[in-house]
RNA sequence: GGGCCCAUAGCUCAGUCGGUAGAGCAGCGGCCUUUUAAGCCGUUGGUCGCGCGUUCGAGUCGCGCUGGGCCCA
């Protein structure tokens, strides 16, 4: 496919040439000199085409001739049947269809240039037509047509109608024309902002108030996770979009807040994969007074009721079905380690051991690894992907965890789950370090990892710990991939599928142009 | 980062053993006043992703590049 050619045609020097264009144009100058406006400023309607839809939907034919609907509705042309002196089309608005059915006498009553009008009509235009409902011969609820106006004439021409748009490259590149030639997409997308606003009622109606905090970060912090750089002209200094908001929800805690969460974008500069996008949306919370045990609860009553929310609490997954009932399973670190890898448990209390099993699986940087982290490699290696059915995996290695209080008389393991579904990690949830004293402790370690040259260590945020003696109420702490929770709760495989405009390379180095444009804006 | 695969008409796809490129949809011209991927007749449309090579001859074989997909780490 000369994709490059392609969008050129569609978008460079090359447009005129597209002959689909040139026929559109020629039908354009015949609509003008009709003295028709192909792209007038309101349609005037009565009913939304989804609004016909499910209103009418019990209506039967007799009923409809009975007792005449008129009304006025807007879409785009998905279809036109030519037959003569009648034609059908099919008018689709926000993902509903509807047929509208022309015939050349009920037009030439109104308006005698309006069957010429029609000819000029070609699929992806947008037109408002006005009639009464009835039913035909096969049952399907139709508009037949009195008057008709164009409301946007279309220069080129949508993907075929029974395919769609196919290719992965243009269907994301060009998400415009995928989701106007796939309803199953745009089903999945509008279901996405339907969980959205679960996620968001479910939240408020447990207590937790929307906040709002910083996206643009002089230190980054809150993961482990690279930043993007970015740079603040007046101030003269470097920002970081952010990787997690979680040091600033924590400040409201100290601030007197008790419940908040935030719907958010974060930004990680890391590779892309079926499961990674370099923003991708979180949903976080902490709600002052809770441990880990309330934010399980929290935790697996969410994902039930955005599953009820979708349909069912069972969903389908690839070759899976995936119940969400809660409560969920809970299972260690170790235990699932030796569960799915058929270890002897013993040997996970004891580090040569950790060692040795870790060469196993040929682990990286091995000696330079704490036990802590290998077991979290091991975790990754024989555990994660077994995880299909909701699992809460708890007691975690310290030294994953810098932000996460300590289990009760254990130094070496903190109070965190995280949510294992379909072999994805979905939630990270803590028993937030209070603790000032401690979490100076631990940004320390983290900054000598980072001398040992682990880039993607915490950097120190000494306001946040200044926050934190100020005091800070036992928290409990939790994020949810909101991403990856449309990817189960829709039965998606890539997350680019969840995501209406995923990032891709550019096509060519075209950004040249942009580049141009900021250089004089950086120097100024 | 490693491996495998894909790129042919606006879209969806064929293209055999290397012999000057095809279908359906869409478009254009006709016929058809209840069609449903409407149907019927005719017809336009190609930098076979880009480059180099092998060959008398390359969509097809080789190498490189670009973009994308899948699997693995």
């Amino acid at each position: 496919m000369p994709l490059q050619a392609k969008l050129e045609a569609r978008f460079g020097v090359c447009m005129q040439d597209n002959p689909y264009r040139q026929v559109r144009l020629e039908k354009l100058e015949k609509l003008k000199a009709m003295g028709l406006d192909p792209w007038p400023a309101k349609a005037t309607r009565t009913h939304g085409i989804a609004q016909v839809v499910t209103e009418f939907a019990e209506q039967t034919g007799e009923a409809l001739e009975a007792q005449p609907v008129s009304l006025s509705v807007m879409g785009r042309i998905l279809a036109i049947r030519e037959m003569g002196k009648s034609v059908f089309m099919h008018l689709s608005e926000n993902g509903q269809k509807l047929q509208a059915y022309f015939r050349k006498n009920d037009l030439d009553e109104r308006d005698p240039q309006a069957w010429e009008a029609l000819k000029l009509l070609d699929l992806g235009d947008f037109i408002g037509v006005s009639g009464v409902l009835m039913r035909t011969k096969t049952g399907e609820l139709s508009v037949r047509v009195q008057s008709f106006q164009f409301l946007s004439k279309a220069l080129l021409p949508l993907p075929e109608k029974w395919h769609g748009l196919q290719d992965k490259e243009l269907r994301y590149r060009q998400r415009y024309l995928d989701l106007a030639s796939n309803p199953d997409v745009f089903g999945v997308l509008q279901t996405r902002s339907r969980i959205v606003a679960g996620v968001r009622r479910y939240m408020e109606e447990q207590g937790f108030l929307e906040v709002e905090t910083p996206m643009l970060q002089p230190i980054p912090g809150g993961a482990t996770a690279r930043p993007f750089v970015t740079h603040h002209n007046a101030l003269d200094m470097p920002l970081y979009m952010r990787i997690a908001p979680e040091l600033y929800l924590k400040r409201l805690i100290v601030g007197g807040f008790d419940k908040v969460f935030e719907i958010n974008r974060n930004f990680r500069n890391e590779g892309i994969s079926q499961r990674h996008n370099p923003e991708f949306t979180m949903m976080e919370s902490y709600s002052a007074g809770d441990d880990l045990r309330d934010v399980m609860r929290l935790t697996e009553n969410l994902f039930q009721s955005v599953a009820q929310l979708c349909g069912d609490v069972a969903r389908p997954y690839g070759e899976h079905v995936i119940d969400y009932t809660a409560p969920f399973r809970r299972l260690t670190l170790k235990d699932a380690i030796a569960e799915f890898g058929g270890i002897e448990r013993s040997r996970l209390e004891q580090a040569d051991e950790i060692v040795k099993l870790a060469k196993e699986i040929h682990a990286e940087d091995i000696n330079q690894k704490t036990s802590g982290a290998l077991l979290g490699d091991l975790f990754e290696h024989y555990a994660e992907k077994q995880l299909i059915q909701p699992t809460f995996i708890t007691d975690y290695p310290v030294e994953l965890s810098p932000l996460t209080k300590n289990l009760p008389g254990d130094a070496g393991f903190v109070d965190r789950f995280e949510l294992f579904i379909g072999g994805m990690e979905l939630a990270n949830a803590y028993s937030e370090l209070n603790d000032p004293v401690v979490q100076m402790e631990r940004f320390q370690a983290q900054l000598a990892e980072r001398e040992a040259g682990n880039d993607e260590a915490m950097l120190l945020d000494l306001d946040f710990v200044n926050a934190l003696e100020h005091g800070f109420p036992p928290t409990g702490g939790l994020g949810v991939g909101i991403d990856r929770m449309v990817m189960l709760m829709t039965g998606s495989t890539s997350i680019r599928d969840v995501i209406l405009f995923p990032l891709m390379r550019p096509l060519k180095p075209a950004a040249a142009g942009a580049e141009e444009e900021s250089q004089p804006d950086a120097a100024s």
